[in-house]
DNA sequence: GCAGCTTGATTTGGATCCAATTCTTCGAAG
DNA sequence: CTTCGAAGAATTGGATCCAAATCAAGCTGC
């Protein structure tokens, strides 16, 4: 789960100011195309205009903003194509920093982690169909499961480039959508993502790069490519369905 | 070539402003780890605060600098791994581009830019030994091979992606180095890349996905893996030697 | 002599003010 | 009626000012 909590918590003052645009931005207030006037933004945040001015710059840096010339910034369009391409993206990226794992060999401590995470989605499928309360479980056992895929690159440099792109929408690895309606085809789609995580972690054990990297990047697809195969909306760029947990 | 030129051409204020700053940053002055004081960078460039503190938020999200809590910003330290692994980074998403670029099959114009630069580099290689003055010729027909290849994947995600990785030192494809001493030791180093160029547009037109993604990954390591097979020193994280050219 | 606290200085974050640039709209001429 | 031009409004970029927070040094008490 991305967001903090449900009111603002408000952690460190500016960077919760960029948090709150991004949400903002996800939720689908600002329209995509909206030229964002800097004075009409932070009236509705209630600060100044210096705070706004420079969380532009950072969300224009993520991608989430575009410079519109001299004129301010205006709110970038996302379409399906984008979303498949930041997708695409991310799979490369943890592609390589599981390789990297997989030929340096996980330490006790992270297979002890990766196989807790098995236990967990096993556990969660045993019950047979999700209810809608095990959706957050299996969002938490996935963020553990790629965080220590992500960290066991043991390279910042990866690691920000995966957290740079996972500012884009549905690029991130814990942005899984669920369709309340359809939980029982959702439990499909969690099964061959699991069964993904137990291959991933079968060849990370045999220290096989080539294949854990390959398994990585199918991995990724899984909720762009693989929804309509389960009988799923796939993902829309802007915002998702009401009826769908995010 | 990324220096825009021996003054300060001044385009765009705001964006000269950093790319000042790049060139400092790369440049040594203020060394790793160095605390940046708004103030004291204010006056180096001979402004206002207000822009520099926009400046920092970038360069931070650039990975140029990193925050120190609530003290401002310190210079980031790479190490020789860091730069290994932004190269690998760059390796991935280029490799990525240049698949992209295959499976839907490159245009007529594009190939015949990506012919034109090895028939340049045939050019240049054939005078036998490099002179100090092919060393721009050589960068500039790299930049256009390679800025084909990202433009090629038709996508702004997955440019983009790269184009910030590039911010890293010695992260960017244009970013080789030459040491001017050893001109006969770095024509051979060149005479590789070259036949890399080759066999990339061999696989391109012939549209093998997984050989040019292949050969575009190993293509990236030739600045830091390759040195030392050519009697050449690996390019080091802060700044290149005296006697290179990069 | 050392530890803890307090006070002062430095620095960052936010707000406001001013200048410069750009967009828009109104008007006039062809 | 259209088009060009000019004046006005709006908006961004930069500079300065003020408050808040943090670090540093010195001082007092044990």
């Amino acid at each position: 789960m991305k967001t903090p909590g449900p009111g603002t918590p408000a952690g460190d003052p500016a960077a919760s100011l960029v948090a709150q645009l991004r949400r903002w931005l996800a939720e689908g207030r600002y329209p995509a195309g909206t030229r964002l006037a800097e004075e009409a933004v932070a009236q509705d945040l209630g600060v100044s205009r210096t705070p706004v001015r420079l969380a532009f710059r950072t969300l224009a840096q993520e991608g989430l903003l575009e410079s519109a010339g001299k004129r301010g910034f205006v709110v970038r369009s996302f379409t399906a194509a984008d979303v498949r391409c930041a997708v695409e993206v991310r799979g490369v990226l943890e592609g390589l920093a599981a390789r990297r794992l997989a030929e340096r060999g996980a330490t006790a401590e992270e297979r002890g982690v990766l196989q807790q995470c098995l236990a967990d989605g096993d556990a969660l499928l045993a019950r047979g169909p999700l209810a809608a309360a095990d959706v957050a479980s299996w969002s938490a056992l996935n963020a553990r499961f790629h965080a220590t895929l992500v960290a066991g690159a043991g390279s910042r440099v990866v690691a920000d480039a995966i957290a740079r792109n996972d500012h884009l929408p549905f690029a991130s690895a814990d942005s899984i959508t669920f369709q309340v309606e359809a939980l029982s085809r959702e439990t499909l789609k969690l099964q061959a993502a699991q069964l993904q995580h137990r291959l991933i972690v079968d060849a990370l054990v045999a220290r096989e790069g080539a294949r854990v990297e390959a398994l990585v990047r199918e991995h990724a697809l899984i909720g762009v490519r693989y929804a309509p195969l389960f009988g799923l909306q796939p993902v829309t760029a802007q915002g998702a369905a009401a009826d769908t947990l995010r």
